[in-house]
DNA sequence: TGTACATCAGTGAACGCGCGTTCACTGATGTAC
DNA sequence: TGTACATCAGTGAACGCGCGTTCACTGATGTAC
């Protein structure tokens, strides 16, 4: 699958990048095998000896973009100590790394992604284990220690990624809301709405 | 646009069906001329008297649904007296809207939907209008009587019904999330996460 | 009530276009001896 | 260090398929007088 040849390695750069350039550019319907092979100079039987199809070409676009989600957001959890500096780095970095990479923030919202999440969902929690892995422990170390509502993982998941895809989504579709604004703000009530205190 | 002979309306109710059951089933990749007609038992070219193309059919489809969902969300909305009450009401209504229409509840999640959103952003708020104002209305109503916090709509919204959206896609997409537990632990926490009072 | 006529609704053969993919081939790279 | 060779990487013409759309036409409906 990965290139056994220096070149081979700048080639599949080449084609990913364009790839992700033209998603950015023109959606879904952008990624077509000539408008990527043109946007990358690569000619087409390179995307094919590299990816094997079109869609090959996509799911390889989507792992590495989840990857560098997933790390960033990883190594935001290893430097908080407690539950809610935790909670509240989650979903600062998540809306800066949307604001840095806006088209792997669609690309990630895309149905390509729910596409790859189901048809794959095995594969995709093994390509991604060395993540998924200090995620899932952390979560699991905080609800123990009673700082994190003991409710399902995708209930919390849903809790917190689900406003802060809600806001991604909105500003990167109609842009009519202000991520600093919502930095400053939803880490604090999305906090409340998964620990154990209150009300 | 709409019929003007009673036949008319038939055929367009047979087209929307069979076009929502390709949906649930083969996702957007089912929706092609070809399919709806053979799933509808309709002619070709009374598609395109009706529609125009067959992204007309989509987008009325999806504006179909978009309305029923925001009644019935507007519905649960005036039985509500108190600010707490509504939002518990609208994250359930929400869930079992899902529950009752996945493959709608698909559609409304889809990258369509967002194009939607993104080219006539401001043909759907006149399209839907009848829907939103009583929406719009009720939050503000409860954001001037302080039970519901002062921050931008966008805001709020996200954070009521990112994680219904989260938890819905979910259900859908990998079914690994129970919806009975979701309508009983999402309301009140996400109550938790809009309103005034509190830590 | 009857008739003429404009409009609406329905039909399906035909078309062209752009898509993803295949394939036979050339050239570059790395390795074994 | 030199050479032979297997493998990897790159190339682009050609193909076929399914797509959305057009169009000339027939039939049904409703309305005016």
């Amino acid at each position: 699958m990965s290139p056994k040849q220096q070149r081979g390695e700048a080639t599949v750069e080449l084609l990913l990048d364009a790839a992700l350039r033209l998603y950015g550019q023109e959606g879904e319907q952008g990624l077509t095998v000539s408008a990527v092979t043109k946007a990358s100079g690569v000619s087409l039987g390179s995307l094919y000896h590299h990816f094997g199809s079109i869609d090959g070409l996509v799911d390889a676009l989507l792992m590495r973009w989840l990857e560098r989600l997933l790390g960033e957001m990883v190594t935001a959890l290893e430097r908080s100590r407690t539950a809610r500096t935790g909670v509240r780095a989650l979903v600062r970095t998540y809306l800066s790394f949307v604001r840095e990479h806006p088209a792997a923030g669609r690309l990630l919202h895309s149905s390509h992604a729910d596409r790859l999440g189901m048809a794959q969902a095995k594969q995709l929690r093994d390509t991604q284990e060395a993540r998924l892995t200090p995620l899932a422990g952390w979560l699991q170390r905080h609800v123990d220690k009673g700082e994190i509502a003991p409710l399902a993982p995708p209930l919390l998941e849903s809790l917190v990624l689900g406003p802060v895809i809600g806001v991604s989504r909105r500003w990167l579709a109609v842009g009519d809301v202000d991520l600093d604004e919502a930095a400053r703000v939803l880490p604090e009530r999305i906090w409340r709405s998964v620990s154990t205190d209150g009300a």
